[in-house]
DNA sequence: GCATCGAATTGATCGAGATCAAGGCCGCGC
DNA sequence: GCGCGGCCTTGATCTCGATCAATTCGATGC
């Protein structure tokens, strides 16, 4: 169910990367047409294969970006959280969505109508050049992504995703993950029970797992495991059951 | 070194999927700044990290594009071949290369300044929408190797890139790698050992290789192998070893 | 011609991660 | 309360691909 934008939308998606650098008169401009979306868990946002006539900023919530193969099972692409835009670079193109995008909690959508928007570049130029700027944010992710998955074990990928929660420098830092251990697995592209077994290695460089909550004792050593060579980290980490402190009760 | 561009040249250029759509009066003026490139073997053509001040056009040869991590190996990241252009989308940033661009063998590149670009854009919309329309299928190829890489196997990708090379529809057909096997396993995420193995274990449904000469008894059969489950895959391929037809002399 | 070097293949072995299976925990509905 | 189902963990086993090593082949230089 569409709806318009609360001031509170407005909020989120006026700063969006996107809109970096625009004037503020134009992002208005822009999002005049805008709509907000409110998802149930699972429901769908954009479906592979249809036609793309928008695309989306994501204002709460979490938001699963998937491919679905013809043998059924789904293969993650990317999570997008508050603040984020995607499909922008399709919904130019008049092409189709090459994935699918799905609510995984409670979630509010910005979608913002690819026409208009378009209409908006002949008038002023600027914005292409701010789409462009986010567009390429994107493939920067994608091919850190491609490189991770030919270059890092699974624990570095672990140990990199980890890193990547905190904004600490360095030293000790409590984070939480975000959502499920089974997305996080299909993220990094692992099963969840590799998955437990990658957090059981951390364990033996401080990192304490307990349900959604995560402490790191230290953050330097933590994104050394993840940069290092995949060789190098071998055989330096092993198992470890769970110490005193990190019992539930 | 750089000099203008010749009359083949501008016969690849203007041809490319970035100015699709575009006049040709439009491109004659964006490529008016435009200087071509003469690569030997394992020259750079852009460096990772360094500022991004144009973006490229591949008139003949092979460009690899690939990451080098701190520990001093390099990840494959695509590989570009006569027509295809690369950058575009960090050159209107003003930001860093993320990767670099190396020459596989003799190689013609078109380099296309951004500045000009810009300029141009302000004066003709239409070529960001165009650009945004490249960047976009780059995206997708992107997209689609995070899928293979996380949902295929090995041998599924070595199959999925020997069916990208045939044009045919169905039935037999023959076609030539077009690089290094070495260079393939990087770009597919294996090792040449592990390459190797996979060739051996494709003999059994069909797909002879002789050096860099490959042929395919059913394309559809490869494509399918490819699609496929992982795991029904699994176990219907042994190695095979070399039958007479596929001895060298 | 011969020596050399790198590409490619093949064999033997190892290890990371998947799979299969079982069990605990927690939230949910009845 | 109780039962059920999904998430998560752990154990046992298997498989794929990496690694290490040896060899062949072909291209290149002297």
């Amino acid at each position: 169910m569409s709806s318009k934008l609360t001031a509170g939308d407005l909020q989120v998606i006026t700063r969006v990367a996107v809109f970096r650098g625009l004037k503020s008169e134009t992002v208005q401009h822009i999002i005049e047409p805008a709509t907000a979306v409110m998802l149930r868990p699972h429901e769908l946002i954009m479906r592979q294969d249809d036609p793309a006539t928008a695309f989306f900023i994501v204002i709460d919530g979490w938001v699963k970006i998937y491919r679905s193969t013809v043998s059924g099972d789904e293969t993650v692409i990317d999570m997008m959280k508050k603040g984020d835009s995607f499909a922008e670079a399709v919904a130019f193109t008049g092409n189709r969505y090459i994935a699918t995008a799905e609510a995984v909690n409670t979630t509010r959508v910005g979608r913002i109508p690819a026409d208009h928007l378009i209409r908006c570049i002949r008038g002023s130029p600027d914005i292409a050049l701010a789409m462009i700027a986010s567009i390429s944010q994107h493939m920067h992710h994608l091919v850190q992504q491609v490189e991770h998955l030919k270059a890092q074990s699974g624990v570095q990928r672990v140990a990199e995703f980890l890193a990547s929660l905190s904004l600490a420098e360095q030293g000790h830092c409590a984070l939480s993950l975000p959502y499920d251990k089974i997305l996080i697995a299909g993220q990094l592209g692992l099963t969840p029970e590799s998955l437990s077994r990658a957090f059981a290695k951390l364990r033996g460089a401080g990192v304490m797992i307990n349900a959604s909550q995560v402490t790191v004792k230290d953050i330097v050593k933590l994104r050394r495991i993840a940069a290092e060579d995949r060789n190098t980290v071998r055989g330096t980490l092993r198992p470890m059951p769970l110490s005193a402190g990190n019992v539930r009760h």
